[in-house]
DNA sequence: CATACCATTTCAAACGTTTGCGAAAAGAGT
DNA sequence: ACTCTTTTCGCAAACGTTTGAAATGGTATG
């Protein structure tokens, strides 16, 4: 049961004046008689005044919120990224709705319509991995509401992005194996319908090439969850065991791959050097911690943010701009079969 | 740049009608001639009209918006609890704007202040651990915005709570040790200011108390976080080495014990078995997969969705409801010194 | 032929705020 | 006493939508 919230009709009534002057006499007009002033400045504190944020939405056609649809906000990624854009979007005066997708296409298609109809002032999106038609974000375009990318972008339609440079971390990943002594890596990679997939096995291919170390038929195993990783390591060590080092698509698969590993009783990082990418929590949890790649989620969140609000306080339309965030390589216990100093 | 969208005087003008023939033919209103209605429908998909919806929500006095609070999304179980809420609001046709209060004080009241502006229709709260003075939600009482305190509440405002049953939690874990042979568990203890912190450590001690086991001066250890488990843990285990069972107060500690354990050449679960508390998805990627109390985010998230929107639509103003939610017990590895088959 | 009645449509107010413009009042200058 | 200026304030429109009440035009009834 809400109570009536004080509005500037009713200090206007109390104080018999018009609703224009209160509001001139809040916002310190000139053409406002200081005693007047003062009265109304007095009253608005002592009832607790708030100008009503939705009035002047309709007035100025903005909601100063953005909306942010991602797949899962429980993976520790994605909740970054929404840290990085609630940090930024907060110190311009903006919120942040949050939908998530769950990876379902119709989810997302319904959250779009959704909060366009809330009359969010713009999108950060992450792709859903089963989104395979886009109307949905072409009509968002026509509509002329701003759009950003992350992480997962759709390049058929006319948006921002922030990327990570997957090629490059994937390759220092592997890179960083080959100089601790691996000389037989078999990379745990994503789907290849996906850039994230792809990418990150060119990565690691272009790595091997660079170091003249030739790729095995077993070299690449699509395989990109902890419990695949658990059942098909195991099968893997036993088929080849002049396996020494391990590339997962993901930090997730990386740690399967781990206990896997232990459970043959191989030794980490000695007999077989393991790498991640993402720089989860997990990452930090495995044991031995695990090397892995930075994917700078709340980076990539900040950067969003920052794109989509010179979108939206922009008043000519640039051309869609792409950023590609670098990653950093983490080097934790369960790469170094090499001991630094 | 935001491209106009198409509202009812646009289909007003362009028919030649009044903008109230327009409203009332989009909704199928009997008065309206059926002609007219066609002409109106068919030009408005044609068109994509779509209602504004901050012009209702200012005639309706209300945004359809929940504000969620809590203090960090990046950790597994308050993502579950968003997740819970969002599902049950979107389900009503209600979204969920998301602040995080990092823990800080001031940051909550800041968070509440703005939402407050933003005319949200609610608030679901998980109170920051460095508050302790509750004038803002005292401030959110006054005003009549409804409120929902999950997990962590405050017992000086009359609002909805929706808690988890943390005594009997503990009791659970703790009995599941000496079920398993334990005779000399440490309790390693959140903090005693926070309700959370007390009620775990009091039904430890009730196990205990039940089972004839003596509690030692050494049984409780305040000590809530990964490191400070990695540090304390080997100190205690070179004191006391009869120490065979380890319930923390929260997954992340348990699993900060469970490395110093391994650290120190214990066996898990053989020597000293290991119980921690949340559920989070860690506990489940730890090696040996760690036993623990689920606190069924989710559950309560939903559960304070459907309290805050039977707030929102009723008319009468009964009194604050609190529900305590049951938790259960997951059993792996961690803690089976005795094998079930 | 006036009245009643019906279907259909429009008017106007409302939600809370901002803002250009005009108006009233008071003082200054001639 | 007249105009001119300045100070201070109110009117009205606008944002997009809903909705009770009034208006319109037509037909049927007395």
């Amino acid at each position: 049961m809400k109570g009536h919230q004080v509005t500037i009709k009713d200090i206007a009534k109390i104080l018999h004046i018009s609703p224009s002057t209160v509001s001139r006499a809040l916002k310190d007009h000139p053409d406002i008689n200081p005693q007047t002033k003062k009265n109304v400045q007095e009253l608005a504190k002592k009832l607790h005044y708030k100008p009503n944020q939705i009035a002047l939405n309709l007035l100025q056609k903005e909601s100063k919120l953005i909306g942010v649809i991602v797949p899962e906000i429980i993976h520790y990624f994605f909740s970054t990224i929404i840290s990085g854009i609630e940090k930024i979007a907060n110190e311009s005066g903006y919120h942040i709705i949050i939908a998530q997708s769950n990876e379902s296409y119709h989810k997302e298609v319904e959250n779009i319509q959704a909060l366009l109809s809330s009359n969010i002032d713009g999108f950060i999106i992450t792709m859903a991995k089963t989104t395979l038609t886009f109307d949905h974000y072409k009509n968002v375009e026509e509509i002329g509401v701003p759009m950003v990318f992350v992480d997962r972008a759709c390049d058929k339609v006319n948006a921002d992005k922030v990327l990570v440079d997957d090629f490059d971390g994937a390759y220092k990943a592997t890179k960083h194996l080959i100089e601790n002594g691996c000389e037989n890596i078999v990379h745990l990679a994503g789907p290849q319908n996906l850039d994230i997939g792809l990418q990150r096995k060119e990565g690691f291919l272009a790595a091997l090439n660079d170091s003249n170390i030739s790729i095995n038929d077993y070299s690449i195993q699509i395989c990109d969850t902890h419990d695949h990783a658990l059942k098909l390591i195991p099968k893997l060590l036993s088929k080849y065991n002049n396996i020494d080092g391990i590339f997962a698509v993901n930090d997730l698969t990386a740690i399967g791959a781990m206990k896997a590993v232990k459970s043959v009783n191989k030794k980490i990082p000695e007999e077989i050097a393991i790498v991640g990418f993402t720089n989860s929590y997990i990452s930090y949890i495995a044991d031995p911690e695990l090397t892995t790649i930075d994917q700078k989620g709340y980076e990539m969140g900040q950067h969003a943010a920052r794109m989509i609000l010179k979108r939206i306080q922009s008043v000519d339309n640039y051309g869609p701009v792409t950023t590609i965030l670098n990653t950093d390589l983490i080097i934790r216990k369960s790469s170094l079969k090499i001991k630094i100093e």
